[in-house]
RNA sequence: CGCGGGGUAGAGCAGUCAGGUAGCUCGUCGGGCUCAUAACCCGAAGGUCGUGGGUUCAAAUCCUACCCCCGCAACCA
């Protein structure tokens, strides 16, 4: 039985969404779409939701003058909504304020081997304004920069999580990719820094501390778990893991294929943390995690504070939810960083509207006028470009995948440049039939490749060029005014 | 001596692990075509592959020193 499950990363939802979370939410979606085709629908499983337990959201909810219950819920609502502007399809999405998601989390700490967790006092430079420690090579004559007032050193006793019992076993899983980690240049990073030694890390907080937010260790209310903690394990919790519902048991337990999608900023978290967490409790773990890079606006890293800040209902309006789907999954790099600008998304629009619109125009157009619309099309092995175009999903390298299906696009092009079939068709209508034929053919294949890069756009494509006949239709992406 | 990534034509990138005529896309210039969303196709120009050394018959690719850019610096996602 071949199934798959794949996660987002579950932002902390202290704003609403921005383009880099839209990218990894485009990704997990096309994903899902490729294998429901692969595998059918009910053996894919796709997978996001929000973390609502971090402290940041308290702050954040305190600046903005609300109660965070409400905060969180509000911003939280601005994802979901996220299904709708990218025309995602996701089978889940959990809150990790949901009670499904805190008794999990609680199971999951309960579980893990007692020598495991461990009290230790921790010190450390904390300035009230922040609300947060600083370290001593961070900062000058012990002051805090941001509030340029005197760090005070406080103690506090917390829950460890014995990392440093896992090094070998996590080193051994990675190095011979039993946790696969890709891209390659990942996996190398890890590895390293895995081999650099683990220490142990603080997995709770004093209520104080944590303002009385988040998950209560079990067993002892005057802690709250680190936040990080309690929002991995909401990949199996999302799955009935507290339950040990039948989803936790097909798609985690007894899956072959448990992915998760990440940014390359929590790969330390997701690569370490969490498989060591899982490996405790005696929970599978993982077998692949992939690690997308970021993007830069114009350059320049997106931040708030540049107030650069692009979300992606602002892309969609501008552009179209497909145009955007193409743009995010072409243009990032596959083991890199990339870079959004106004100039790039203008050159793949026309790149679309250029290329594969007016193709699929032109094609149309003349099969309608020389045949009526109608042609038998030729039965093609379509086999080995399968292949292809699996091996590139399953490393998650949606440029090669889109690569690879824009040079059918162009084949196609060339085509027709080269047999002429608008002239052929006075001298030799067969001939001209033959090619348009071919053309046809490719579109299709060109049509069901992309079904889950731009499902609509697709789509249209496969209705129009179907066994019933070669349908005229608008352009698929119109000339924009500039 | 903190760690990692990067520096290849005007722009964005591949190629570096397994050394052997430097490649792709866009842009520019020239030509072709007219079915098509003035789209499409062909051709050309353009690079001392960050810099200096070294190994080799041969280096963008290996070794070494250095310069520049960008991230991260582990409980603050």
């Amino acid at each position: 039985m071949n199934r798959i499950y794949i996660t987002t990363s579950i932002p902390y939802v202290n704003a609403d969404p921005h383009i880099g979370f839209g990218l990894e939410y485009v990704q997990v979606d096309a994903a899902g779409r490729y294998w429901r085709d692969k595998y059918g629908n009910d053996n894919v499983r796709t997978q996001t939701g929000s973390d609502e337990n971090s402290l940041k959201n308290v702050r954040a909810a305190e600046d903005a003058g609300e109660e965070v219950g409400s905060f969180v819920e509000r911003h939280a609502d601005e994802f979901v909504k996220l299904e709708k502007t990218l025309n995602a399809k996701y089978d889940g999405f959990i809150r990790t304020r949901e009670d499904r998601h805190i008794r999990g989390a609680q199971k999951l700490w309960s579980m893990c081997r007692p020598e495991d967790i461990y009290k230790k006092p921790y010190t450390g430079l904390y300035c009230v304004g922040c609300e947060a420690f600083y370290l001593e090579k961070d900062v000058e004559d012990n002051t805090c920069p941001v509030h340029k007032k005197e760090l005070e050193t406080i103690e506090e006793e917390n829950y460890f999580f014995k990392l440093s019992n896992y090094q070998d076993q996590l080193l051994e899983l990675i190095e011979s990719d039993k946790l696969r980690i890709f891209p390659e240049n990942r996996k190398n990073e890890i590895v390293s820094f895995v081999k650099s030694g683990l220490e142990d890390f603080s997995i709770s907080r004093s209520q104080e501390r944590a303002k009385h937010w988040g998950v209560n260790v079990p067993g002892d209310d005057s802690q709250v778990m680190y936040v990080w903690f309690d929002a991995l394990s909401s990949y199996i919790n999302a799955l009935g893991f507290a339950d040990d519902e039948q989803g936790y048991t097909d798609f985690w337990a007894e899956n072959q294929r448990r992915v998760h999608v990440i940014g390359k900023d929590i790969i330390r978290f997701h690569a370490v943390y969490w498989p060591a967490m899982l490996m405790s409790a005696g929970v599978p773990l993982p077998t692949e995690l992939f690690v997308h890079g970021f993007f830069t606006i114009e350059g320049e890293k997106m931040s708030k504070s540049i107030g650069n800040v692009i979300q992606p209902k602002e892309l969609v309006e501008d552009f179209g939810v497909d145009a955007v789907r193409y743009f995010l999954l072409r243009e990032m790099p596959y083991a890199d960083d990339g870079d959004i600008s106004k100039d790039r998304l203008e050159i793949r629009y026309a790149e679309l509207a250029n290329q594969l619109g007016n193709l699929v125009s032109r094609v149309a157009a003349m099969t309608n006028k020389y045949f009526d619309g109608k042609i038998e099309l030729p039965k093609v092995d379509w086999l080995k470009q399968d292949a292809d175009l699996e091996d590139f999903m399953s490393h998650f390298n949606f440029k090669a995948y889109l690569d690879y299906t824009f040079e059918a696009v162009a084949r196609a092009n060339e085509l027709i440049e080269k047999e002429q079939p608008f002239k052929t068709v006075k001298t030799d209508p067969e001939a001209a039939k033959k090619t348009l034929a071919d053309a046809c053919e490719i579109i299709r294949w060109v049509g069901t490749a992309l079904l889950p890069i731009m499902p609509d756009s697709a789509a249209e494509i496969l209705r129009r060029y179907s066994n019933d006949g070669i349908l005229v239709g608008d352009p698929l992406f119109p000339r924009r005014d500039v």
